[in-house]
DNA sequence: GCGATGTTTCGGCCGCGGCCGAAGCATCCC
DNA sequence: GGGATGCTTCGGCCGCGGCCGAAACATCGC
């Protein structure tokens, strides 16, 4: 029974609005400070911090204090997979019922859509086109602990300079190594976890990708996108 | 926006107590009258019945009327996932924050533990070691697409007398036929989707398993054990 | 130290929503 | 038809929790 609790307490803690704006504005997996949270969630810094103090103390959120700015971010790859999965539910959900128009329409929609941040690593068209291509390859499997390297694929990683912690001299099997994530808005799967993170930090550093300056939405570079293509069989668009 | 607002409006609704327990409850894929779900969820028939009303049309549930009864169910398979999931972050947290002792330790929940329904597959401990087995043998890769079964895992299948729609000639991409479904208790990946589904079906068929009276608790038979183990390589305990 | 800025704590208001009992439908059985 | 059973709708109570303004606390720059 106490599962049932944490778990509707979790869900409850999500279901606020203003709770569920500062979940996602974070899912770029910035820290962001109290204000500017509270500025996302449209309320004011006393009702912001109510939140974030509960979203920490039951370990959706972690902070980092530096100076007198108080800097929030979300605690784990988990909790943005789950949130990222809970998108992609309830905007289903929402569009079966008619409530919500498809709203993929617009310009900026249509960047979000293609590629995007998800915590640490890449999310949208280009993510999955990217898992798809990996996988295809024999470069990566999927498995029940979350996704394995294989030595073709590390060759791979390692001559694309992303460094995903070479030290370990076996293949690592936490799940979090590899976590398979949920993706939004084209409800397949791409990849998380410790791998998900160094190819995006790989691509950033080699100038394929670049993050925009406010939100989760992320651009390919020309550079990029023949890169991705030639690499990973990335379709330009 | 809207996004966030169909993102907190589904989870407001797993976060009340009582439909978070009537969803638990129903995690096992059966359907139940509204006077059971009252009464799993501690609550009196009207209250029941109002939770209802607004999990049904919000998507969450669905109903199958029969006589006088209203039998409601889960509505999908992604909904029992992301339940699943849910409750795997919610306890690892909850674990975290230490409010919760490890409940891991009664022999009822050792048996939840080690084999359970999610939905219409199996979970727990040897769902993962089913899914551990099958992977490893190149019968089936989990993939972006959430998974295909190879040649190889069509011969075996077809083997067991587990019947997954072999009208379809070519390999069936649709992310629902084989979804990965993160377990609660594992932390780590099952099968589920149509291939979950089906093989729970030649399992209980076969009568190496045999679903507990009440609740979502699965025994392994005797036989069970020995050809899960010769099948999948399955340990005995 | 002192004011400026960022953040949390406190107190109080208010509304949403969970809860129940009673009454109203619907369906079945005889 | 009439009574039993299952479920929902209605009305009203009540408390939790979200919200804000004011004040307290913390940190920085000077």
């Amino acid at each position: 029974m106490t599962n049932i609790a944490s778990l509707a307490g979790v869900a409850a803690l999500i279901g606020d609005p203003a709770r569920a704006a500062i979940l996602v504005t974070l899912m770029d997996g910035r820290a962001l400070t109290a204000g500017e949270l509270a500025t996302a969630a449209g309320v004011t810094a006393p009702t912001a911090s109510g939140h974030l103090g509960r979203l920490l103390d039951t370990g959706l959120l972690a902070l980092e204090r530096q100076g007198r700015h108080r800097y929030y971010r979300i605690a784990s790859a988990s909790v943005a997979a789950l949130i990222e999965s809970m998108m992609s539910l309830s905007g289903e959900l929402s569009a079966a019922a008619g409530r919500v128009k498809p709203v993929w329409t617009g310009p900026r929609d249509q960047a979000l859509r293609r590629a995007r941040l998800c915590y640490d690593h890449l999310a949208g068209e280009v993510a999955v086109a990217i898992a798809d291509g990996i996988v295809a390859r024999g470069q990566l499997d999927f498995g029940p602990d979350g996704g394995v390297i294989t030595e073709r694929g590390r060759n791979l990683l390692a001559e694309l300079g992303v460094d995903w912690g070479s030290g370990r001299s076996a293949i690592p099997r936490p799940a979090a190594f590899c976590l398979p994530c949920l993706d939004w808005s084209e409800r397949r799967l791409h990849v998380g976890g410790l791998i998900g993170r160094a190819m995006y930090d790989g691509f950033a550093r080699r100038g394929w990708v670049r993050r925009c300056k406010v939100g989760r939405t992320v651009s390919i570079t020309s550079l990029g996108a023949s890169e991705l293509n030639r690499h990973f069989g990335v379709a330009s668009t």
